[in-house]
DNA sequence: CTGAAGCTTTGACATGTGTCTATATTGACA
DNA sequence: TGTCAATATAGACACATGTCAAAGCTTCAG
């Protein structure tokens, strides 16, 4: 898989507005980690937001680990670091 | 439209590997400019390209501007300084 | 005024995507 | 064990999207 294809993912998982939530309150919280109770209200139903942080997840942009009951998605470490070299790219030219 | 709205919208122009080897290419171009002639080679057919490049300026990622025979595209200066901003509120959470 | 080059628009088609309801899974606790 | 709370999966459906071939504009050269 070439680069532009795996750059697109990330930009196309954070390309729909749902999605877009959630990772931006996943990021936002405390430690970059979010139980699901805790950013689920988005505007959709409980397993359409399921759907969307699966899709992040796929896309490497969060990872999850079960904890009990709960299920806590993080922000991947990987993630800012990736988006930054994006930028400095353009920036420079 | 809301902000998260508004800024799927521009992830979601970049989310296609078609649309971010154009982008990228014309990003990399002096002056952040580029025919269409130039950056046409993307492994699509050239109508393919022109509707993915309207895509790009309905995001507000691109502008397009004629020359005579020629269509030049450039990087819509507003693009960085959105996407930077974009980048630091996680960065510092 | 024609012809050709450079792009865009149109129309059609297969495939992908977001959403829901219903159902399943997983873990805590009585 | 049985039940409840928290998530995930499955299936279905309407709608959006990426692609191409064909036709339409624009502009310049002659």
């Amino acid at each position: 898989m070439e680069e532009a294809e795996v750059t697109a993912v990330m930009f196309k998982a954070l390309g729909d507005p749902v999605r877009l939530r959630l990772f931006s309150k996943v990021a936002s919280h405390p430690d970059n980690e979010a139980c699901v109770c805790d950013i689920a209200d988005v505007g959709v139903s409980q397993p359409t937001v399921s759907h969307h942080l699966k899709k992040l997840k796929e896309a490497g942009l969060l990872v999850s680990e079960r904890r009990g009951t709960w299920v806590y998605y993080r922000v991947d470490p990987g993630v800012l670091a990736a988006m930054g070299k994006l930028l400095t790219v353009p920036a420079a030219a």
